[in-house]
DNA sequence: CCTTTATTGTTTCTGTGCCAATTATTTGCA
DNA sequence: TGCAAATAATTGGCACAGAAACAATAAAGG
């Protein structure tokens, strides 16, 4: 092989690294309010469009309806959401924000893709073309261009070889 | 903010891309060999060192003690690892592979850790100097090239703003 | 109208991951 | 030597995540 795999490592290290960020981040988000990553991401995402039904909000999580189904059970125990059954449609369930839901949306930190956004966003332009530029490449050299982008979110089981 | 709204959105497309073939990497092992990710991650390391400790396991795959322990109750239960007490240190438990084992692991397909040194080591001097330099800079923006890597693996509570 | 089909939310089961506590053993120091 | 501290593996409890199966309800079609 033609090239360095000391240079090789340290791109995969990088990578792992922005896992890590990101981990952490949902863990001090965790810490901080008493609720995990995935419970404050559906008060955020009900901050923003409740009412919204189950399917709705798995949709938008990118996760299965079964699997939200639990984390709105912890959070609908703690008091923090509600789940009333659709008049139109009585298969549906309407959920709504408590106000202690909101309240503790409002005060809940900014999480990892937040600061990503926000630190892609101050680099310098040159900066910034290396990190899409490379991105593309790494996207491209896991033949993944042509996916539809999933979510920054689900449970990654990063085999390593 | 001064950038391009699109192009940021495209860098995090790419990196939720890199992720997702990641997954699905993982995903389609399972379907060929029955076993998951991790478990095949178990067996790789061992058929390159064995016999091993369940805490130098543990420390190769950044992961908690714990955590791995059910990884091999479920391997024992298959078949494929043996648990055997040290007779050096009897508080250590040596892992080794079965017969089933070596002869799963030779069949197992390359999983996307692979997939990702192979890709880098193609690349043009070029291509793979933007990868380099973008990976830097994302970790970088994250904050995170002070940190120690973890793992490609561990459960990513991915919070999305 | 009434049967078939689709949708909605739920439950159950398996497999991760973490932390905290426990047990057994070894090490190291006074 | 003897006892405290460190270490090795395990256990139990919690929270996700997916797959599969399910009941209730709605929509569509003859």
């Amino acid at each position: 092989m033609g090239r360095d795999a000391a240079a090789i490592s340290d791109v995969i290290d990088n990578l792992r690294r922005v896992f890590q960020v990101i981990n952490d981040s949902s863990r001090n988000a965790e810490q901080a309010t008493g609720l995990t990553g995935p419970q404050i991401w559906v008060l955020k995402i009900l901050a923003g469009d409740a009412p919204m039904r189950v399917s709705e909000l798995a949709r938008r999580m990118y996760l299965r309806p079964a699997t939200v189904v639990g984390i709105l059970d912890r959070l609908e125990g703690k008091g923090m959401v509600t789940r009333t059954r659709s008049q139109l449609d009585r298969r549906a369930v309407d959920l709504n924000l408590t106000d202690e839901g909101r309240a503790l949306v409002a005060t809940a930190p900014g999480i990892a893709q937040d600061m990503l956004v926000k630190g892609l966003d101050e680099l310098t332009d040159e900066q910034f073309a290396s990190v899409e530029e490379g991105m593309k490449q790494m996207a491209h050299l896991l033949g993944a261009e042509h996916l539809v982008p999933q979510p920054l979110h689900t449970e990654s089981r990063w085999a390593k070889g």
